[in-house]
DNA sequence: CTTTTATTTGAGTGATCGCTCAAAAACAAT
DNA sequence: ATTGTTTTTGAGCGATCACTCAAATAAAAG
């Protein structure tokens, strides 16, 4: 009976995600979304709520997919450390493709979003986390078979290992964001790479 | 003969920082910039021009105060790397006092501006640029101390350290912008400064 | 084809955006 | 006081903001 929907949901998201990520959400307007995914402001609202709304699955839509690629990462290398040290270097090509933006989405509204928007914040929080928790289950899963050396060392913990590594990550990306030289950015996470390498040997 | 402003130029800058610190540049409305430096619009414009040139003089001020705050810092201590480590370690307080951001608000300008504001950016890029040198600067005089082990290898060149140590420190106060627990952020700016003292051991 | 149900459209909502400018007000010099 | 210069005021500008909804449109079912 009913009439069906001309666009495709998941298309949809994945090119909202695209703009929300290399404008954030302040800077993307809902002119620019009508454009962006050739709809009209009814039709938006009838599909994915108010622009906060949209935003929101975005974020969703972008931790899924990088958790999965990280995943997928790490299961395609040797040790675990490897795979994130391997992970870490890869994170140096940043400037060789053309991203929406080097910075991770999630930091990005990590930095902006504020009080006003409590669930957007929560939301982001807890997919920061949820990633936390991944670099620690490869630091857990790393020391179990006895490829961390000095396993005992307060540093080593998986808990503090994952947490520095994250912040390397935010760091590497929000330094990715400039516009320096590609040579440098590479050596850059070369050189974190390394230091997770080196807790191995 | 004139008449005289009745605004202090410098308080007003402090003020516009703090302000556009906490909620970034497109978080921030004319209205809030009222509020804040309790003057009417055309006082604004009279005293800062628009607000992008405003946020532009605010930025300037957050750049200037944090770069002398750290050569303080650095000078308050015995060897560089000593005084790289102390400010590193001084970022996991973060969390007990209540700056307006505990990000950085260069690394939220980096972030939340595009190619609609050039200037921006490259007042944002040539400000983070300058943080590096000063890091840098830290290293070549470790070095030149003998205070810098393995000086020939490759990554200990202070370019490199100084790259690494920004991206840490971005990633840091990034970090630090989540709500996780105190205690956790101390033993990872901890955990950073460590690395950091390990290159003079 | 007609009916039923859902989707799409886009003009238009009030609110807010960044910003202007003529008038009023305030100080210093005369 | 009067004058001359500058600052402050705030109503209000056009543009854009996020968003709504009645009408038009399209597809499936009968």
């Amino acid at each position: 009976m009913p009439r069906v929907a001309a666009y495709d949901r998941q298309e949809c998201l994945e090119k909202a995600m695209t703009l929300f990520w290399e404008k954030g959400f302040h800077g993307t307007s809902l002119k620019d979304i009508e454009h962006t995914l050739n709809m009209r402001p009814g039709s938006i609202y009838a599909a994915f709520g108010n622009k906060e709304s949209l935003y929101s699955q975005a974020l969703d839509l972008y931790a899924d997919t990088m958790g999965r690629d990280f995943l997928e990462k790490l299961k395609g290398q040797g040790t675990p450390i490897e795979g994130l040290a391997s992970y870490v270097r890869e994170l140096g090509n940043l400037r060789d493709t053309n991203p929406p933006s080097r910075a991770c989405m999630l930091v990005k509204g990590l930095l902006e979003t504020g009080d006003e928007t409590p669930a957007l914040q929560k939301k982001i929080e807890t997919s920061l986390a949820d990633m936390e928790i991944i670099f620690r289950e490869a630091f857990t899963e790393a020391k179990k078979a006895g490829q961390i050396r000095d396993p005992n060392y307060p540093s080593h913990q998986p808990e503090r290992l994952a947490r520095k590594l994250q912040c390397e990550v935010m760091g590497l990306r929000a330094f990715a964001q400039r516009s320096g030289n590609r040579q440098e950015l590479k050596l850059l996470a070369g050189d974190i790479a390394m230091s997770l390498l080196s807790l191995q040997s």
